[in-house]
RNA sequence: GGCGGAAUGGCCGAGUGGUCAAUGGCAACAGACUGUAAAUCUGUCGACGGGAGUCUACCAUGGUUCGAACCCAUGUUCCGCCA
């Protein structure tokens, strides 16, 4: 179990496409994974996400632990029964918010006290707290505990964050060890270290030291460069096993994933093809679009000609536009299921020219098309 | 026919003598969103001008006043109640 194999490798670039087991199913990699926080993929039916090839899926332990609980996840059987969804499931530790809900909490090596965004009741928050939820929930790849810190952020800050990452590894590692089933539930460990190269280099090592069956790169895509990202990926390319799946946390924008496999990503996740959908504003292979805009008004193509989604092979620009005016739910919902189709084809799309030998072919092409936003961060 | 009430920017609706080009909300237009406190948030929203500013505006006309969306007169339209 959670065995990763490399199956092909793009001898240009770091790219490569492998498959890892799960007890829930074989992942193939390059994989984007869609976000569904609070055991739904917002705005998408588990049918609905298996018809677009969504192989695994995210949840959260922080915001399943408030809603609906322990007590009645460990009775519904953990996630996949609970939400009807029988592929891979990922769930991420809550370290992200202690980031994202930084003002709420006080941290120390030793826990995380947090108030509930919900109701303001205390919570402590602590690797065996995550590994213990994690566990109830029976995803197949748990995250550890760690601490993602704000950009930009001191050395000494990012310092901190690395120190006390490795700290909370260690202990998510033991508790991990002699509590969870690791037969069902694979353990990855998360890199930090900001913008800063020796950072990044120092919790590489002390993470990989550790011997996790995967491991992430968090602490990207909080509002750094894509330049930043793009150089700390090339860094810990060549620190990071080859023969252990990859995993950057939280990036979805379609050059940063793309960009992300030439340099030795294997995994994605991102809020931004559902967030995004709900907002009406779409990615498509020549960029993005805002979908209130006017100019769709009249506008009767598909949102894209290449893609082959349900809402692009079936719907105009001037009708999802008129949904989204009026907020229909059916609008956010056609949005979302595009965004994510997109998404993760951009991903399997990769992985085909990866084993066909095509990759750099593939990222030129796709650089070319895709229209960068201007404000996005070069 | 009599009595009473009301008319404000695309719409709804505050404002009842100077600090009003006029609060809010909606609509519209533009933008943002990267391990989800997000079906959310931000900006613009009379005309002209880069700006200082100028002009036209609160049903119409006339008046009072240094000054009127706001007070007075007349008219128009609408809404109640009574015949």
């Amino acid at each position: 179990m959670f065995e990763f194999r490399v199956i092909a490798q793009c001898p240009v670039t770091g790219a490569r496409a492998g498959e890892f087991v799960t007890p829930h199913g074989v992942i193939r990699t390059p994989v984007f994974m869609p976000v569904g926080t609070l055991a739904t993929v917002k705005a998408m039916s588990p049918r609905e996400l298996e018809e677009i090839n969504a192989q695994i899926i995210l949840g959260n332990t922080y915001h399943l632990y408030l809603r609906p609980g322990p007590e009645i996840l460990t009775k519904a059987g953990g996630l996949h029964s609970f939400m009807k969804w029988d592929k891979p499931i990922l769930t991420d530790s809550g370290g992200f918010q202690v980031f994202s809900l930084a003002r709420l909490q006080k941290i120390t090596d030793e826990n995380v006290l947090c108030r509930s965004h919900i109701d303001g009741s205390l919570l402590t928050m602590s690797p065996e707290w995550s590994m213990n939820m994690q566990g109830i929930l029976g995803s197949d790849i748990a995250m550890c505990f760690d601490q993602c810190c704000e950009f930009p952020a001191s050395h000494d800050k990012a310092e901190e964050a690395v120190k006390r990452t490795t700290l909370w590894a260690e202990r998510s590692r033991k508790y991990f060890d002699s509590h969870n089933d690791s037969q069902r539930q694979a353990l990855f460990g998360i890199v930090q270290g900001s913008t800063y190269d020796d950072l990044r280099r120092r919790s590489a090592e002390e993470i990989c030291g550790l011997d996790f069956p995967g491991y992430a790169v968090g602490g990207l895509s909080v509002g750094e460069s894509h330049s930043a990202m793009y150089h700390a990926l090339d860094i810990l390319n060549d620190i990071m096993p080859k023969n252990k799946p990859r995993y950057l946390m939280g990036v979805g924008y379609p050059p940063n994933i793309v960009e992300g496999i030439a340099r030795g990503i294997d995994m994605f996740d991102c809020v931004m093809p559902t967030r995004n959908g709900r907002n009406a504003t779409v990615f498509t292979s020549s960029g993005r679009l805002n979908m209130r805009g006017k100019i769709h008004a009249d506008d009767f193509s598909p949102l894209d000609p290449e893609c082959d989604c349900y809402t692009c092979r079936n719907f105009s620009r001037s009708y999802l536009r008129h949904l989204a005016m009026c907020g229909e739910i059916l609008g956010a919902r056609l949005f979302t299921w595009h965004n994510l189709r997109f998404t993760i084809r951009i991903a399997e799309q990769a992985r085909e020219a990866i084993i066909a030998g095509t990759f750099p072919e593939f990222v030129k092409n796709f650089t070319e098309m895709f229209h960068e936003d201007q404000n996005s961060n070069s």
